[in-house]
DNA sequence: ATGAAAGCGCTAACAC
DNA sequence: GTGTTAGCGCTTTCAT
């Protein structure tokens, strides 16, 4: 048995009678097509405003192939960098009429996976993504590869994976950072690491101790802390911050780890910058009224979302996948502050 | 040799051909139907399995008139507020196996109804809303109501407006942070207002005249000032900070507005606490690393949240029925801290 | 327990 | 310039 229709359901076909006009020619006239004589248009796009009609979005992304939406996949939300990158993506989409699905990790591989297996379906007509710290196989995104949705990444990419990323200069501010520190006397610098798994990572390490070599510091690995847990990094680097051989400057990797840094050293009666010196990566909006205020690594996140969600179109608009090629690399700043200088 | 690449559309259509079924057979099995016999349910889903077959959501939408999507309006995502308030309806869309789509309206209301135009036509089985500071007429809403689409307020309510809203208690804990200033020697207490068009905002205002006048202190309307517009608040605060008869105390209805205020006594050399003390609302998670450490009223971020998903949910399984007093308050928690105190 | 078939609302190829 | 119609892939009623 049918329901029965309470109200008259307001599609195309009610507007054409309405109009006293055919579906095809009211369709072809509300997507403005050549076809149709200027005095029609009028007509139906008057009579469309009139109703309030609105194209059923799931008829059209069925017929079409195209969904007109972009997913982004991020491991928090609640994090100045990415909060910051999804208005600049936002910005895109909305301009180019997209709408934007989100999806956190919680930097949880298996709930990257599971919604890597939920985009397979046509839901979406591209993805911007930054992987979680525990991302290692990558047989989802290779999954998603094969389907041939676009792929973007960005900020945490996977450096092996032949789609388009977004970054920062992780390796150069990196080093840049690490002489900071150095040039105002540390001489024993932890580097406090979300992951080992990840690209930036990696990148962002690999300063740190391109950073120590040039100066002829020897690279100690009981100064790396993998702070992947949660659970257990707070006392990994409470443990650092009470070894033997005095540590003397802190290279927290994420904003996260520089916070937790303060905070332990807050709670440990250990001075800063007078006992141990801090730089962060960090979007921390906050990071000048700090006590002391904290020397970060800005990353521009407003425009790597911004570059990321317009590399994604990109390919969404050219079908062909020729932008594999194509890396992106945006500098982010050093911002000195009271953290890393007496 | 390799053959053509001849675009088979993996759909329930391949599949039942693999499986030597009828398509209805298929779609049943799959939807776990009482009416298919175990045997080939499991079939079924192991071919499904095998061949990595996705049902097409925009079929499946189309048909069943549900989108198993909702969407979030928000004034920014770059607020640690709303970034943890997605947080939780994240978890609980999840768990119900809904698609998150977020709009941001940087607080203009033009935006706000642009979006809520977008949503009329079927995009969302609800929506999860938080108003701009500029909204004043709510024509865009009763449109949404007018379509029947499930919709719940939180934090930036229209209290006059009939759907279910999840606030905190703003007016008792607004009072609260006034006596807290008051019995800290407080004579001279400016307001700081986002808008004075939301129901939230007046709400705290009020609870801070309350606060006012249960201790016979006259309220004074230059102690208020109103925000709303990002780029001249500076400007006024500054002023304010600058006025003959000082200001001894600032209660900030919102996070940003208590940051800039730190921000402009450090540029003016006004000394917090003892020049001026300060309690704001804020979910800053540095707020007791500042300098000095910040007075905040917390809300319940992520709890209101998911508070304000189950109720939207309860909404679109029961279609139609009557949440429209369902208000919920979730108290805040004022934190006392380095800012207020001397 | 399974199959056939009618449409959900729209677009686009084709017919006039 | 306008109308007709065949699907897009799926769910569901009804028939078997």
């Amino acid at each position: 048995m049918q329901a029965l229709k309470t109200h008259i359901t307001l599609n195309i076909k009610t507007l054409a009678n309405e109009l006293g006009l055919s579906i095809g020619t009211v369709s072809k006239a509300l997507r403005n097509s050549h076809e149709i004589s200027e005095g029609t248009k009028k007509r139906v796009l008057a009579k469309a405003r009139e109703l309030n009609y609105q194209v059923n979005p799931f008829a059209s992304s069925l017929r079409k192939q195209k969904s007109k939406t972009i997913a982004v996949v991020i491991p928090e939300v609640a994090n100045n960098f990415f909060a910051l990158a999804i208005n600049g993506i936002e910005d895109v989409a909305l301009a180019k009429g997209y709408h934007v699905l989100i999806y956190l990790t919680h930097e949880d591989v298996k709930k990257e996976i599971t919604i890597s297996q939920l985009l397979q379906n046509g839901r979406v007509d591209g993805i911007l993504m930054s992987l979680s710290a525990q991302t290692k196989s990558k047989s989802h995104l290779v999954a998603l590869r094969e389907k041939e949705i676009p792929l973007v990444f960005f900020d945490r990419v996977a450096d092996e994976f032949d789609v388009p990323k977004i970054i920062t200069d992780d390796f150069d501010i990196s080093i840049k950072a690490t002489e900071h520190l150095l040039k105002n006397g540390c001489r024993q610098i932890a580097y406090l690491s979300i992951s080992n798994n990840i690209s930036i990572e990696n990148r962002r390490r690999s300063g740190y101790e391109e950073g120590l070599r040039r100066n002829n510091i020897d690279i100690d690995e009981t100064l790396i802390i993998n702070c992947e847990d949660e659970a257990t990094s707070r006392e990994k680097i409470k443990q650092l911050l009470h070894r033997e051989k005095k540590v003397d400057g802190v290279f927290a990797s994420v904003e996260k780890l520089a916070v937790m840094t303060y905070e332990l050293c807050r709670e440990n009666n250990i001075r800063i910058p007078t006992d141990l010196k801090i730089v962060g990566f960090s979007n921390l909006y906050t990071a000048a009224l700090l006590n002391p205020s904290l020397t970060t690594v800005t990353q521009p996140a407003f425009e790597m979302g911004k570059q990321a969600a317009t590399v994604l179109f990109k390919m969404i608009e050219k079908r062909g996948h020729h932008f594999l090629q194509e890396n992106t690399v945006i500098p982010s700043k050093l911002i000195i502050r009271g953290s890393s200088i007496e």
